[in-house]
DNA sequence: ATCATTAGTCCAATGGTGAAAATAATAGGA
DNA sequence: TCCTATTATTTTCACCATTGGACTAATGAT
């Protein structure tokens, strides 16, 4: 447990209230005093040195409110503070930077050579960075950090990538490397943790306290929000779902172990499964032909969706969340998909009390939902939240 | 996130000072200086106020320091706070009556007739409780609450069971009813969550921030520690591995679904499966049937102990605890099962370095797991741990 | 205009913590 | 034995975040 003394209870207020501010921006100081508890004296102080930081702004709009002096509203100063997020993946980099708000000033996305080597993949984020800085004219001074969030498992206190298989790393000290290229402060994490963290901030959870968030693409993995942070794990591997065996009588998994969920619900294996019956392409093409009322292409799918239910189910079981997010490329591109899940689930769900205010929900930052969750994620470490 | 104020904050440290004194005593308040960060006129205080309470001794010895003046340990008061821990099961019902070092004093272990109603229950339940009070001739001043862990889901805040299958409650204000019954403050919890809770205080996973204990006898259950507190869940009902699918192919649940843990673990579905081979009455017959090189048997278990694993399998890959604890009454009864769902699920645990200090346990503290865990459980809430 | 009501600031009091000094205890020499 | 270096604990005191209450500001209702 940790040491509180003054310096700690000064800064957990100022948290407290500096993230009450972003949630819920514009609003008065008596409001936040109000939800806190804390005296409107020391919500005074605290609003009074962020301001004094350069972080808020009192808004010249005043409250309706119904009777009495009307509240002065603090606000985010945009633009103060701006950070860097950066999703990184076998095929593609994409970036953009952030203002206080989560919001997407400025973004490019490029493809990556699917064999690029470390340096190079330095360098090109490097590149990067600064064209879209030189290029929006950003004030660098303003940048307070670069967020990256990748596939693998990432140790994040430190900033090191443990292990890539899409990127092909391993034990790669990423943070270290990019601070020393850059300059700026590095942050890095899980490219799902990230996700969750961006969804549960300014997505399809916020207000959620235990959150599970599901991508499937090319591959297939998730994150959990618990009490209101992200859930790491032991050696940073929470959420492996990929692996979680959905059918001990289904097929062999590179990992040695029968039926997990990775090899059904993944783009890649259902190529590779499709191309058993005909050459196919793209993934579009196993849909159309289900759609069309092939057989083979409607097995395929439905086996793959009902083990995403039997893994959902799994998983709503162990950890009770309020909520589930589905995300990534196959529910991005195939709508559908997430009612389809979603019916599939709830007629696994137990017992009806105990569902409480359970909802689905589909990711709402989709595309961009890795960049913004890694340019928060370095924002929060600049405000030590 | 919680409002700090000085209060706030001088609990909190009041908290880390009898955890860590707890846990390791008898020590030193220097050493609980060097362990938190706090300043030695700090601890030194804590500790003032709580002996001065009561609650802990300066024991006689000192600590055989290398250099300079010898430290004087601080120990628990052992009396000074009790509190009873009940375990209540369909079948029985045990009672503890526990110190501050969560020492069982006395107890008392008696069978429950299946279709006693929740009035003649909780009648039982103070006669017991009055019964070894007095033959024990325990001072009840020194009695701080009670605890009770019950198969079910329940509400611990309030205090009520939500439902509970096994004793065929619904809703119960279980601690309210308790309460004015005996007088005491009474918490009540999911009996898996005080058992997990027990040993990482005083069993198996002390010092372990992530665990997963699994019980597993006539039903089947997990309880998480997650940063070394319980997890709930939302609607307290974190843990319900008895209804993760473990075979989509598999037999029906009376949850509706195929293939649940529950179907294939549980003594009933062993017996249940056993008798449609040959009449069977108990569990150990089963196992006798096995080690005689009984096909069905064999099969039997050997499928069980598969889906156990697997179960364990995808708890770890989504939570990556740092151990996990096997419990309940197969285990206990038949150690073997133990190794030989270890060998199982060692097998599956996908890389090396993930592992980290991954630890099988074996429940340490077994038969009065849930009732230490529940008398802790009432302390905690005492102290408002 | 006056009053009731709400927002925000100013000021003094409270009280937990930390730093430093004082005291205590102890081992190891000289 | 006495002195010194070292560590443990207590004492003293200053610091400062928070709070409560007094006060000012603003606003709608009467």
């Amino acid at each position: 447990m940790k040491k509180h003394d003054q310096d700690y209870m000064k800064l957990q207020n100022r948290r407290t209230v500096f993230g009450i501010i972003k949630q819920q921006h514009p609003i008065s100081r008596a409001a936040i005093a109000k939800q806190t508890g804390m005296s409107p004296t020391t919500v005074s102080r605290i609003v009074g040195e962020l301001t004094e930081l350069g972080y808020l702004v009192e808004s010249e709009q005043v409250a309706a409110a119904g009777l009495g002096r009307k509240s002065t509203l603090i606000g985010l100063a945009d633009g103060s503070v701006l950070s860097i997020g950066i999703e990184l993946d076998r095929h593609f980099m994409s970036i953009g930077i952030l203002d206080l708000q989560g919001n997407v000033i400025c973004s490019d996305k490029r493809v990556r050579p699917a064999e690029e080597d470390l340096e190079e993949t330095l360098r090109r984020i490097g590149a990067a960075i600064e064209e879209l800085v030189r290029h929006h004219a950003i004030d660098r001074t303003r940048v307070v950090g670069i967020g990256i969030g990748l596939p693998g498992i990432v140790n994040n206190d430190k900033g090191g990538v443990v292990f890539s298989v899409q990127l092909g790393w391993k034990n790669v000290p990423l943070a270290e490397r990019l601070k020393e290229l850059t300059g700026y402060e590095v942050a890095v994490d899980n490219e799902l943790k990230v996700r969750a963290l961006a969804e549960h901030l300014k997505g399809a959870a916020i207000g959620s306290r235990r959150t599970a968030l599901l991508g499937f693409g090319n591959g297939v993995g998730s994150a959990l929000i618990l009490e209101g942070e992200v859930y790491r794990g032991d050696m940073n591997s929470a959420g492996e779902i990929g692996h979680t065996t959905v059918d001990p009588n289904g097929m062999m998994c590179e990992c040695g172990k029968a039926g997990c969920l990775q090899t059904y619900i993944t783009i890649r294996s259902l190529l590779s499964e499709a191309n058993q019956i005909r050459p196919i392409q793209t993934i579009e093409e196993v849909f159309e032909a289900r759609q069309a009322g092939e057989r083979w292409a409607i097995h395929l799918i439905d086996r793959a969706l009902d083990y995403m239910a039997i893994a959902i189910n799994n998983l709503v079981c162990m950890y009770n969340p309020d909520s589930v997010i589905l995300s990534g490329e196959l529910p991005d591109r195939f709508p559908g998909i997430h009612e389809e899940i979603e019916a599939r689930c709830s007629s696994h769900f137990v017992w009806e009390p105990l569902r409480g205010s359970f909802r689905f929900h589909h990711s709402e930052l989709s595309e961009w939902g890795v960049v913004i969750g890694s340019g928060l994620l370095s924002q929060n470490r600049f405000f030590q939240l």
